[in-house]
DNA sequence: GTATGTTGTAAGTGGATACTTACGTAACGG
DNA sequence: CCGTTACGTAAGTATCCACTTACAACATAC
């Protein structure tokens, strides 16, 4: 009877917008008004599309969670025989670390870390990037090498960190790239083998 | 002729409060009118204090990191012959990890990290710390090691990730407290080790 | 004692901000 | 063609917040 629900393709629309204006002005300081104008609408648009401001922003950490894997997964099916899955990740984000913005996402949930929501979206969005990783760890050293699920959980929370303090360090200007690729490549194969048994 | 200036006892009187006020609000969420009510004063006696908010967020990050220091250098003096200094540090951390709210003041402050002044501050404070740590390492590894400036300093980087991400996943609730330990004990003996050669 | 500067109390201000309401318009289905 | 519903624009509101101003009480130096 009357003009078809089109949300889902508008909400489709502006995420990356959204996304990209959480990740360079923090959560408070992306106003709805600021928002809305990137959009190239008025405000009320965007809350006839979600509920709030917070509702937004972990649609954006999902949307950019989302992003991210399918790069990854992309890099895994593109098998090529010169390295192991886990080291092409591993050379692949020395270069393009965190080029999505997602880090700077995060740190802009973390001090929004109170809020049940936000802190169930980020829980959701670390989990499941350590999971990915915990199991690229697994394959890359297989059955034989006595691993257990314990130690590679463990291995790939460090991997994590790697990822963290490489993008940290980067923004305050105090690592330079030939150091943050070194930072990823080699410390993150040494901790892809572990301790040797 | 007048009462004696006595703001500095007050500024070290009031940091601590601050500190764990903006540890866990966060910055924005920690308003000047709480912040002062913490301090049992109104809100124009701490801006005789500090100039503005920033600064008192500046101020509180210093003093954090002070407290963290002094722990870390009574530590190193008080040499147990049982293990390295660098390996007792781990230990220590492994336990008492962000015991001072270091790290949810770091959160606080990369959400705000395009401000100059907070910049600044975190730039100085993370600097200082992977300094400290890197002169564990080569302390650790010694000289004949043949370990090289720069690969200290990478090394360095990943210890500092992997108490970022031992923070994190313990604040999101997606890490144990055995698993933490692990995390930072073997995971940093890995770390200061190195890949052997 | 008194001039001088410090400290405490109380109230306020200007601006920002998340979210809402009202209303005109246009597109689709019957 | 017409009723229903989505969509766009504009204005508004209530609240909050960093920061200020005005002023009284008080302690010290001389």
């Amino acid at each position: 009877m009357a003009k078809p629900d089109q949300s889902d393709e508008r909400r489709g629309q502006f995420l990356p917008i959204l996304a990209r204006a959480f990740a360079e002005l923090g959560y408070r300081r992306a106003t709805t008004a600021e928002l809305a104008q990137r959009c190239d609408v008025r405000e009320n648009v965007l809350y006839r599309l979600w509920p709030d401001k917070k509702a937004m922003f972990v649609a954006a950490i999902e949307h950019v969670y989302q992003l991210s894997a399918e790069v990854w997964a992309k890099l895994l099916r593109e098998g090529e025989t010169t390295a192991s899955p886990a080291e092409r990740l591993l050379d692949y984000e020395s270069d393009h670390l965190g080029e999505f913005g997602l880090y700077r996402l995060v740190f802009a949930g973390l001090s929004e870390i109170d809020d049940p929501q936000i802190r169930g979206a980020l829980r959701k969005m670390y989990g499941r990037f350590h999971k990915f990783i915990r199991q690229q760890i697994v394959d890359y050293r297989g059955a034989e090498s006595g691993t257990t699920e314990q130690e590679a959980a463990i291995a790939a929370w460090a991997v994590v960190g790697l990822g963290t303090v490489a993008n940290i360090s980067r923004e305050l200007g105090l690592i330079t790239a030939p150091q943050r690729r070194r930072l990823i490549g080699d410390t993150g194969r040494l901790l892809l083998k572990g301790n040797g048994e």
